[in-house]
DNA sequence: GCGGACTGCTTACCT
DNA sequence: ACAGGTAAGCAGTCCGCG
C-alpha cells in the first residue's frame, strides 16, 4: 500500500512532510530523502533534486592530480574543482581541490580503491555520505518541510506571544553576537512535533537443541511466532503451526488477533507486507537480532531479496522506506541513561528498562521458550512486542520526543540517535556549523600537530590531565547546611572564556598575554571561538528559556514539553567539555579540555576562600559546589555576586540541609533536607551491588535518623538504631535470612573470555552459573553470594542457608554502617581482629 | 609459611 | 569511545621474619 504511494511524490507539488532521514540510493546513485507525510502516518520518498555528488579535499592543486594520475586507478572518480575555504587552526583563506566522485565508496570507506586510501592527506573524507548531504543542502532533520522550488524548503510556523516575549527576555541578556543564532534555535527547537505512526516487532525462534540461542547468521531454526502492535491500539500475531504442538486452540483459532500459518515463509511475507504499512518500526534488538534474523531466514526459504524491505548494514537494520528504532541501542547509550532517565535503569535488558520506566516487566518463564506452547508462546512474544511499544508512548511519548529533539539540535538524521553516541551528535552539530560557515573540517591531526601538548598531570594513573577539586569534608554532623552551586559551570567557562580548538592557542601573537588560568595556555580575543559559540546558546537557551518555562507553563502538558527540551539540551551540555578530551572525537584538543578544569579549579578556589575571609564555615565541595554551615543570607548574596561578576558564571543557591553527616570519606555523606528528603551519596548502602538485606537495614537506620531535628534527638535515635542492627546481626547468625536477599548484583562488563587477569569474584560465579546453563554475557548483572570454602563465591540460585560465609556478611555489615555510624559518634568498628559489631552491642 | 604493605584490576559512584 | 576523582574489595607480589 505504501510502496505505491510513494511513487509519483515529487517537488512542486508542494506537498508537506516532516524529514525523517537521508538513505543512499546505490541504484541511482543518489541521496533519498525520507519524509512523513503529514498526518504522520506514512513516509514518501523524494530522491536528490539537485544532482549533489560525494566529495572530499585535498591541497593539491587539480593540474598536478591530473598529471600524477594516481587518482586514475579509482574509476568512481569524476573531477576536480577549485574551492576556497576558511582553516579555522590558521585563521587564513585557504584554496583547496574537491575532488568529486560518482559514489561515496570511491571516497572512503574500503581498505583500498578509494581516494582516501590512496591520496596522503584529505579532508571531510570521513563524513558519512547521507551526513554530507543534509549539512551541504542545509537540511534540518526533525523538522517540517514544503515539497515546492527546486528543493525541499523548511517550513517554519510563529511561535506563540508567550514564548516570544520569554524569547526576548533572554535576548537581553546575552552577547549581542549570539543573540541571532539563540533566536533561530529557539524558534525551531518551538516547532510542533508530529504524532509517529509506528509498529513494534517481537519475533521467537524455536532452536532445535536446548541450550542454543538462534543466531542470525545461521537461521537454521523456524521463527515460529511474530507479534506487531501499532500506536493506533491494532495489533496481530502470527504463529505458525508446530506439528510436535498438535491442533492450535479453538479459542485462539478464532481470535482475530491471531494467524496461524502452515507455511514460514507466508508468515514472514505478511509480517514484511504488515511492515511496509508503517513510517516507523520499533524494535528491542532488531538491529541485531530480529530483522537480520528475518532477512536472513527469508533468504534461506527463497524469498527473492526484492520482497524484503530490509536494508542490512554491517550491525544495523534499515527499513527501505521507514526508519527502524531499535531501543536497545538508544537505552544503552549512557547519556540517555544518566542525563534523560536519571539512571532510573542499570541494566539495559527489556525487562529492567520497562520495569524502571513503566512499571511492567516480561512475562516470566520457567524453562526455554521451546518448551511454551501456542497460548504462553503467543502471550510471550505479544508481551514483548507490547512492552516495546509502550517504552516509545509512555509520558506522552517521551522517547519520540526526545528522539526529535535531539535530531534539531545535532541537525542529524533519526538512525544517528537511535544508534551512535554523544560524540557524534555533537560532532554532527559542528561539522553542520562549519559547513553552514564555510569553513574547512580539520582532521583530528591537525588539531593535535598544533595543540596536541597537555601541561597539567592527573591525580589518577592512566588519564591525560588534571580535573577537579574535591574537598576534604569536615568529618560529623553540620546542622543547617547550605549548598550553592555552578550553573552549568563547564559548558560556561567553556563560553566566557572563548574556548574552542581553534582560539585556545590561537595563531595571534597579540592574544598570547591572555592566559588561562594558571597555565601556559591562552586565548583568543580576535574572534569567537565556534564550538564556545555553539555551547554557550546551548547553555543560554536551557537555562534562560526551557529551565523556566518547564517550571512557568501554563499546562502539565506544557511544562512536560519544555522538561523534554531542557533535558535534550543537557544531555549535549553535560558531554560539550567531555568531547573536548576524548581521543577519539574528531575536535579532540587536549589543551582546551585542561584549560576548562584549570578555570573550574579557579573559579571554585577563589569562592572558597572568599567565603572564608566572610567567616563562613565550608564544610565539603566538590567540581562545583560549596557546602556552608549556617551561611548568613548576606553571604549567600555576597559570594553569588562574585562569582557573576570575576567569573560571569552564575552561582545559585542549591537546597538546604537540615542537617548533613560527613565522614572523612569524600564523595560520601547524607543530608536530611527541610522536609525531610534523606539525599545519599556514595554510601555503600546505596549502591546497586550492595546485597538487598544490607541496603534494607541501611534505609531503615537512616528513616530513623531522617527523623532527628536536633542533637538531642541523636541520643533516642542512636538507641533505637542499635536495637536495628542487634536484630539484624541476630538474623545474619541464626541464618534466618533467605540467600535471595545476601546476593551482591555486580555488572560483567565484558564477556567471561574476555578477563585476562586475576579472576573476580562476580566472574568467578558467572563461570559456575554458564556450567549451570545459563550463559551470562557482557552487560548481565551477576547474582552470588559469598559462602565458606575455597572459592568463597557461589551464584545465588544454586546456593543454600547452610553454606554462607556469615563473618563475611558481618563484615560487609560493618563497613556498610561505620560509613555514616563513625561520624555520629557510633563506633562499631572492630579495632581488634574479630568483629565488634557484638561488643557494640 | 604467614601476614602486612603494596599494586593493579574491577566496579560503582560523584561532579 | 564524553571527562577526571574517589572508595572499596579482591587477587597477587614482595618483603621481613630465627
Amino acid at each position: 500500500m505504501m510502496a505505491a504511494e510513494n511513487k509519483g511524490r515529487t517537488l512542486g507539488d508542494h506537498r508537506r512532510g516532516f524529514l525523517l532521514s537521508v538513505s543512499y540510493n546505490g541504484q541511482l546513485r543518489k541521496a533519498t530523502m525520507k519524509f512523513l507525510s503529514e498526518d504522520g502516518r506514512s513516509v514518501f520518498l523524494v530522491d536528490d533534486p539537485v544532482d549533489h555528488k560525494p566529495y572530499c579535499l585535498c591541497k593539491i592543486p587539480p593540474e598536478e592530480l591530473e598529471k600524477e594520475g594516481e587518482l586514475s586507478s579509482i574509476p568512481g572518480v569524476l573531477g576536480f574543482e577549485r574551492v576556497t575555504r576558511f582553516d579555522a587552526l590558521t585563521q587564513q583563506e585557504v584554496t583547496m581541490t574537491k575532488i568529486v566522485a560518482a559514489d561515496p565508496l570511491s571516497i572512503s570507506g574500503k581498505p583500498s580503491g578509494t581516494v582516501r586510501s590512496v591520496m596522503k592527506e584529505v579532508w571531510e573524507a570521513d563524513i558519512p555520505y547521507v551526513l554530507n548531504y543534509v549539512y551541504d543542502l542545509n537540511l534540518r532533520p526533525g523538522h517540517h518541510y514544503v515539497m515546492g522550488g527546486d528543493r525541499p524548503e523548511i517550513s517554519i510556523t510563529d511561535i506563540g506571544r508567550a514564548v516570544k516575549s520569554k524569547l526576548e527576555q533572554i535576548l537581553g541578556s546575552v552577547p549581542p553576537e549570539d543573540r541571532e543564532m539563540i533566536e533561530k534555535s529557539a524558534i525551531l527547537l518551538e516547532q510542533q512535533i508530529p504524532n509517529f505512526l509506528r509498529v513494534a516487532l517481537d519475533i521467537e525462534v524455536r532452536t532445535s537443541e536446548r541450550n542454543r540461542l538462534p543466531d542470525p547468521n545461521e537461521p537454521k531454526d523456524k521463527v515460529v511466532a511474530i507479534s506487531l502492535l501499532d500506536s493506533d491500539g491494532s495489533e496481530r500475531s502470527f504463529l505458525l503451526v508446530m506439528p510436535e504442538q498438535g491442533h492450535p486452540p479453538k479459542d485462539m483459532l478464532s481470535n482475530e488477533k491471531v494467524k496461524f500459518f502452515d507455511n514460514e515463509s507466508e508468515m514472514i511475507l505478511a509480517t514484511f507486507e504488515a511492515l511496509e504499512n508503517y513510517p516507523i518500526v520499533v524494535t528491542y534488538n532488531g538491529d541485531n537480532f530480529d530483522l537480520p534474523y528475518l532477512r536472513n531466514r527469508a533468504r534461506s526459504l527463497g524469498i527473492p531479496d526484492d520482497r524484503i524491505p530490509l536494508k542490512m548494514g554491517r550491525d544495523s537494520a534499515d527499513m527501505r522506506t521507514g526508519v527502524h528504532i531499535d531501543l536497545y541501542r538508544f537505552f544503552l547509550n549512557r547519556s540517555i541513561q544518566i542525563y534523560a532517565f536519571n539512571n532510573a535503569y542499570k541494566e539495559a535488558t527489556l525487562d529492567a528498562i520497562s520495569s524502571a520506566l513503566i512499571g511492567k516487566g516480561k512475562i516470566q518463564i520457567s524453562g526455554s521458550i521451546n518448551e511454551l506452547g501456542y497460548e504462553e508462546l503467543w502471550k510471550y512474544c505479544r508481551n514483548d512486542a507490547a512492552l516495546t511499544l509502550e517504552l516509545t508512548s509512555f509520558d506522552e511519548s517521551l522517547v519520540m520526543n526526545l528522539v526529535v529533539l535531539l535530531m534539531r539540535i545535532s541537525r542529524a538524521p533519526m538512525e544517528e540517535i537511535a544508534r551512535r553516541a554523544v560524540s557524534s551528535w555533537i560532532r554532527s552539530l559542528f561539522i553542520a556549523l562549519h559547513r553552514e560557515r564555510g569553513i574547512l573540517v580539520p582532521n583530528r591531526e591537525d588539531i593535535l600537530k598544533l595543540k596536541g601538548e597537555l601541561v597539567t598531570t592527573a591525580i589518577i594513573k592512566g588519564k591525560k590531565y588534571k580535573g577537579a577539586i574535591v574537598l576534604q569534608p569536615k568529618p560529623g554532623v553540620h546542622f543547617n547546611v547550605t549548598v550553592m552551586d555552578f550553573a552549568s559551570l563547564y559548558p560556561s567557562v567553556i563560553a566566557r572564556y572563548n574556548l574552542s580548538y581553534e582560539t585556545v592557542r590561537c595563531p595571534h601573537d597579540e592574544c598570547k598575554d591572555n592566559r588561562i588560568a594558571e597555565l601556559p595556555h591562552w586565548a583568543c580575543r580576535k574572534v569567537r571561538g565556534i564550538t564556545s559559540s555553539v555551547i554557550g546558546t546551548l547553555r543560554d537557551l536551557r537555562v534562560g528559556f526551557y529551565v523556566p518555562l518547564s517550571r512557568e507553563a501554563s499546562s502539565k502538558l506544557a511544562m512536560k514539553k519544555y522538561e523534554v527540551a531542557q533535558r535534550a539540551l543537557k544531555v549535549f551540555l553535560n558531554a560539550s567539555y567531555g568531547v573536548m578530551g576524548a581521543e577519539n572525537f574528531q575536535f579532540y584538543t587536549p589543551p582546551v579540555a585542561e584549560s576548562v578544569t584549570a578555570l573550574g579549579r579557579l573559579i571554585l578556589t577563589d569562592v572558597i576562600s572568599e567565603a572564608q575571609r566572610l567567616g563562613a564555615n565550608v564544610i565539603y565541595g566538590d567540581t562545583d559546589s560549596v557546602f556552608l554551615e549556617r551561611p548568613s543570607e548576606e553571604e549567600i548574596a555576597t559570594l553569588s555576586r562574585r562569582a557573576s561578576g570575576k567569573f560571569d558564571v552564575k552561582l545559585n543557591f542549591e537546597k538546604e540541609y537540615r542537617y548533613v553527616v560527613f565522614s572523612t570519606r569524600k564523595k560520601n555523606y547524607f543530608g536530611v533536607t527541610e522536609e525531610g528528603i534523606v539525599d545519599v551519596k556514595g554510601l555503600i548502602g546505596k549502591k546497586s551491588s550492595t546485597p538487598a538485606f544490607v541496603k534494607e537495614v541501611f534505609s531503615e537506620t537512616l528513616s530513623i535518623l531522617s527523623e532527628v531535628k536536633d542533637a538531642k534527638q541523636f541520643e533516642e535515635a542512636k538507641a533505637k538504631v542499635a536495637q536495628i542492627l542487634r536484630d539484624s546481626v541476630e538474623r545474619l547468625k541464626s541464618r534466618q535470612v533467605p540467600v535471595e536477599s545476601l546476593s551482591f548484583n555486580v555488572m560483567m562488563s565484558k564477556n567471561i573470555e574476555d578477563y585476562k587477569n586475576a579472576l573476580p569474584q562476580h566472574i568467578k560465579a558467572a563461570i559456575m552459573s554458564s556450567r549451570e546453563g545459563s550463559a551470562p554475557s557482557a552487560g548481565s548483572v551477576i547474582s552470588f553470594v559469598k559462602v565458606r570454602g575455597k572459592l568463597g563465591v557461589k551464584p545465588t540460585h544454586i546456593a543454600s542457608p547452610e553454606e554462607i560465609d556469615v563473618d563475611k556478611y558481618l563484615q560487609v555489615f560493618e563497613t556498610t554502617c561505620d560509613q555514616f555510624l563513625e561520624p555520629l559518634g557510633i563506633d562499631i568498628s572492630s579495632k581488634g581482629k574479630s568483629s565488634k559489631l557484638v561488643d557494640f552491642m
